[in-house]
DNA sequence: GCGTAAGTGGAGCATGCCATCCACATAGCC
DNA sequence: GGCTATGTGGATGGCATGCTCCACTTACGC
């Protein structure tokens, strides 16, 4: 690969990176080429498909991610990870909206996103066993509900990123409080979960 | 108005309201009419733009709407009115996209729309009030507390409008136990409000 | 019946986007 | 310095959608 081709696919990555944050996953890729100083046909020719822009422009972020995961997994106390990692990440989400949509699975056939995403959740199931064994976490927490958590933060949207990542991290406050043992209201029995697909939520996110 | 003449406008907007429910607010103004069995003409004299088609189709399940918030200042019980109100209006927010979108505010101008949100807010203050006075409802919950509750249900999707129902029942019964006085995990305080504007998440549930 | 105003449908233009193609430029090896 | 594979940019065709215009049709009062 040529040096200035390399400097060109890095550029056009950043550039799409930012404007997939700003903007959502579906601005024209024109507007990226324009910005990164590039003609279409380079972008295109680096990534045939927005898919596989998608997926290098997020690769790193996503990685980070599973590293959080990671990490709660490793935190001595569970419950103090659980907390954590559902904070995390979703602050992560809430200023990019490019992210959310990638993580949600906007685009399903992109293996690199949606393999991460199961990975995700599968860590996110070790989290929350140990939590549980633990008693910190109630007892009726689901899998699903870290779909849900998502999908309910991926809805708080502002037009200032902070705006926004202060309802989100009091929505997401809300929501711990009541997944602690021993808070529930008796008297308010919890529905059941429902079997969300991430993915449902593409054109949520996809904007 | 002629007879036929009301008669197509009828069917308009009851396909409009279906389409709109199923496909979300930006469903081509063609499919409209198609399905509707009218050319393009007739819908655009009838309705000039997409934002006024919006605001009819919508306008009586806004007011249903703002229905349930007077029944909820009717209850005797400040609690059980405060806490039918979210759950009735996320229920029926979550099967139909474009409800949704209309009433977050897509379209900032479609006067109805905006001021029957102003007074669903006004009236929501209300019944707020009401259940801290009975010392039910938390102290700190603010009024932007229950546009963050709007926002959130809206991004619980689903290709199955059952499965998104009972997502957003679940998240609404987490929310609602965490928004209980008394329950609250003193080790955790609640980051402050964030002054949500519903508009905000125009792109969300414009789709 | 019939004349007319109200109503109608679809062709047609404009716009914005995706994705391809091809003539030209240039980095890097010799 | 020159050659060539590699890289580049923009013109281009194709498609979906928004919205307008105009020639034709039809309901309804007389």
């Amino acid at each position: 690969m040529r040096a200035d081709a390399r400097q060109n696919r890095d550029r056009i990555l950043e550039v799409a990176q930012r404007l997939f944050a700003e903007r959502g996953l579906d601005v024209p890729m024109a507007a990226i080429a324009r910005r990164a100083g590039v003609g279409i046909a380079t972008l295109y020719r680096r990534f045939p498909t927005r898919e596989a822009l998608v997926t290098e422009a997020f690769a790193e972020q996503i990685g980070h991610c599973l590293s959080v995961l990671d990490d709660a997994l490793a935190d001595p106390d569970p419950w103090h990870g659980f907390c954590t990692a559902i904070e995390t990440v979703c602050a992560m989400l809430s200023g990019d909206r490019g992210l959310s949509a990638a993580f949600i699975g906007a685009y399903p056939h992109a293996v690199d996103v949606t393999g991460a995403q199961e990975r995700a959740l599968r860590e996110f199931a070790a989290v929350i066993e140990r939590a549980k064994r633990a008693g910190e976490l109630r007892a009726d927490f689901a899998i699903e509900d870290v779909a849900m958590v998502i999908m309910a933060n991926n809805g708080i949207t502002s037009d200032s990123p902070e705006t926004a990542l202060a309802a989100s991290r009091r929505l997401v406050a809300y929501l711990i409080n009541s997944f602690r043992a021993g808070h529930a209201d008796p008297s308010r029995p919890l529905p059941p979960p429902a079997p969300l697909q991430l993915r449902d939520a593409f054109d949520q996110a996809g904007t």
